[in-house]
DNA sequence: TTTATTATTTTTGTATACAATAATTTTCTA
DNA sequence: TAGAAAATTATTGTATACAAAAATAATAAA
């Protein structure tokens, strides 16, 4: 409901909010269902079907889905329909190493620019996480903890990097969705509680030193091995298997 | 026409490129009509005029018009139509901070994962860009000197930072479009190739030294003092304007 | 029974029609 | 004549219709 930041397009004229936020309150629910693992990667997101739920017609369903495409959160194939994107362990790399070096930025951006409000804030928004994790509430936790990082991007004050970042968050929901291995995480919010006291305490180096390690973390908990299918069969069933009759024995 | 990596989206299937690439060609000549300044910031980009222009209907102009808006190329105001960007001064400067950062990473990577190739390759696309600034072809010149960093994106190997990239360089040319004063950057080629040299040399602290200075000289050369006719009008008016007859001489 | 081919159905891509909003012109009044 | 109000025109937002492609089902042949 509260997600940070629907779409910075239009902050101003708050009363005209019924038509031209159809678009976006269509584009928050799905973004939602797919980050809350309600819609699993890969499933179909067809047009009909959510013209239909949302009591609205394929065009508008069409636009919201461009965007989420484009925001790399589903997949469009020419001609065959929409699908939630199944980021491969490739991207998943790339989608963490290229938040390790904006984080980065964002930090120190943020030593320098942190208010005493700031601050404040951001405890207050661990708090937050840390009780939703105490209440089993999985769902608020996945926003939220991605939440401590888009108010972090906030207070560095570039909003392009912040898309950027409210990107790449999106995408590393998903990319845990499809690659955690066993348990959840333990408790990022402690690790987020240390990275605010190295920046209230203005040690840039200990701040970025924590979020590489956070990072890390995160991206060490994946099951990132090259297991898609394919190449997985043929490892299974190592022995030939019928190609045609051509070239058996070559392999 | 040979504009680097157009979607990375379809790499398969370059025989069915009719239908699919339909979208695609018209956003390509728009994007280069908005870099090449053919459409200058602000003008209004009817969805009936280009729908005849291209001979389609609004259905795809709309798709491409999106997609353009999304990288902030072109502004989407609600009932009001789309725009070519006017980026703030403040966007601008938030363009080349991102770019500082994101590229300061980029060549990280490339200086460990180049090959010789790579360095050849680079040398060849400076030569070239050269070549358009001695032929005066200012068109290919803005195309080319963008597509360097393009390159070394590349080079580094994540697409993910490499697509954050393409779209800050297009946003680049659209700010260097709006708030170049007065002449051309003198060669922005030997900067590219001190660039090169130093990452052929494995030397990471200079070749991110110098991209730094090749980003903060083109931020240099532009006029960003907010002059945005309003508050300008104000201060060139500087005697009192008729306001309602209230507060005259309390400033 | 299995496979290949054909026919049917479903779904996407695009064009068009209509409704809602904004921009423009015209008309009316002071 | 200047300014405001109303009517007209143009443009965007959305729904729907039709064409093209893909997926599915059904039929026929081995």
């Amino acid at each position: 409901m509260s997600r940070t930041a629907p779409t910075a397009a239009l902050t101003e004229s708050n009363s005209d909010s019924r038509k031209t936020s159809q678009n976006d309150h269509i584009y928050e629910e799905m973004l939602d269902a797919i980050l809350e693992q309600r819609l699993a990667p890969g499933t179909k997101l067809s047009e009909d079907t959510l013209g239909e739920i949302f009591g609205v017609s394929r065009t508008v369903i069409r636009t919201v889905l461009q965007r989420l495409s484009h925001e790399r959160i589903v997949r469009i194939q020419p001609n065959r329909g929409a699908f939630v994107s199944e980021p491969s362990p490739e991207e998943a790399r790339e989608v963490l190493q290229a938040r390790r070096l904006i984080e980065e930025g964002i930090i120190r951006a943020a030593v320098r620019k942190q208010s005493p409000a700031d601050i404040k804030d951001l405890k207050c928004a661990i708090a937050e996480e840390r009780l939703s994790l105490e209440t089993g509430d999985h769902e608020a936790w996945v926003r939220l903890s991605g939440d401590f990082h888009l108010k972090l991007a906030e207070i560095a004050g570039n909003q392009t990097l912040s898309a950027f970042l409210r990107e790449l968050v999106s995408r590393t929901s998903l990319i845990i969705v499809q690659y955690q291995k066993g348990t959840l995480s333990p408790c990022s919010c402690d690790e987020h509680a240390e990275i605010i006291k190295a920046i209230a305490a203005q040690d840039e180096d200990r701040a970025i030193a924590l979020m590489n390690a956070h990072l890390q973390a995160c991206e060490d908990q994946l099951n990132l091995r090259e297991n898609d299918t394919k190449a997985d069969l043929y490892s299974i069933f190592s022995k030939p298997v019928k190609t045609g009759g051509k070239s058996r024995g070559a392999m």
